[in-house]
DNA sequence: TACATATTGTTACATACGTAACTGTCTATT
DNA sequence: AATAGACAGTTACGTATGTAACAATATGTA
């Protein structure tokens, strides 16, 4: 439909559409976390930069996966509870709490990255190599420009 | 860093970078309409799909702008309570009503396009021309497939 | 040592959200 | 005409969210 007060159109609005792809694509695979796992999006992130780097702190997690630090707290307090998660506090800054997965938590943690990977191939094979390749390099100037700008 | 447990990477998944990138942008762009006027992003949306195509049900705004039907139903009445948009009602159809902006509304529209190209042209001075077109190209590439699969 | 400031992580509060249930209206079938 | 189903839009409810205030600890400076 064409514009009929002003020549803006929302549907090529950057943001917008930015907005609306990430809903669609995230939106598919947290379905298949949250129907297998009951898990919501902090948690699975949570869990995801824990199985892949071992152990850190819930800044670091924050930091890692770009949470704010209350859906860190969360997360994380869920995932104790489920046993996938324990605490270790620091020994020279007791502020400090370094997380780490549990047997139960990798787990968990190795058959989501098994979702994740099926997942991946199904993008694939819905967008299309070519267009995964465009995205992935324009997401990577999006993420030079959050970098410098502070993201 | 590298994956201790698995070879599984938070930072290089899709549906993960696409949504960091898309909260990054579209959080820039949100702090001003909500610094300015106080909205939030299902009333700019409404306001931008009204203010583009001119008349519009409730039902035709959320499928324009992709919202659920609940927050379409919200901002309406936020957009109304604030004297920026009027119902009619169809009059062969008593369950549609037809919406449309009154002069105020109208006003804040072209404010807030004026505000929406100055961060097209940020956007671009931040992420660069290629950076633009690769993104533009690879989000092309998720419309499509998100019209073949429903999205 | 004492005091101000910064930092890690948690919590209280208000707000936003989606699901499901609902109201009112229309359409199709009998 | 009557009934069942579909459809537009609203609302109630439980949950998720960010802001701001907070507790506990650490650091720097006097």
């Amino acid at each position: 439909m064409r514009p009929i007060i002003g020549d803006f159109d929302l549907e090529q609005f950057l943001p917008f559409r930015l907005n609306r792809a990430a809903e669609f694509i995230a939106l598919r695979f947290a379905a298949a976390y949250k129907a297998k796992y009951g898990l919501t999006r902090p948690e699975w992130r949570t869990l995801a930069a824990l199985g892949s780097s071992g152990r850190m702190t819930a800044k670091e997690v924050g930091v890692h996966s770009t949470m704010h630090k209350t859906k860190v707290s969360r997360a994380v307090f869920a995932l104790e509870e489920r046993r996938w998660l324990k605490r270790a506090q620091d020994e020279d800054d007791r502020r400090v709490e370094h997380l780490e997965l549990t047997v139960a938590g990798v787990k968990a943690y190795r058959d989501l990255t098994r979702l994740a990977r099926d997942y991946s191939a199904e993008l694939l094979d819905l967008v299309g190599q070519d267009g995964l390749l465009a995205l992935s390099s324009g997401l990577l100037a999006v993420e030079e420009a959050m970098a410098k700008r502070g993201g």
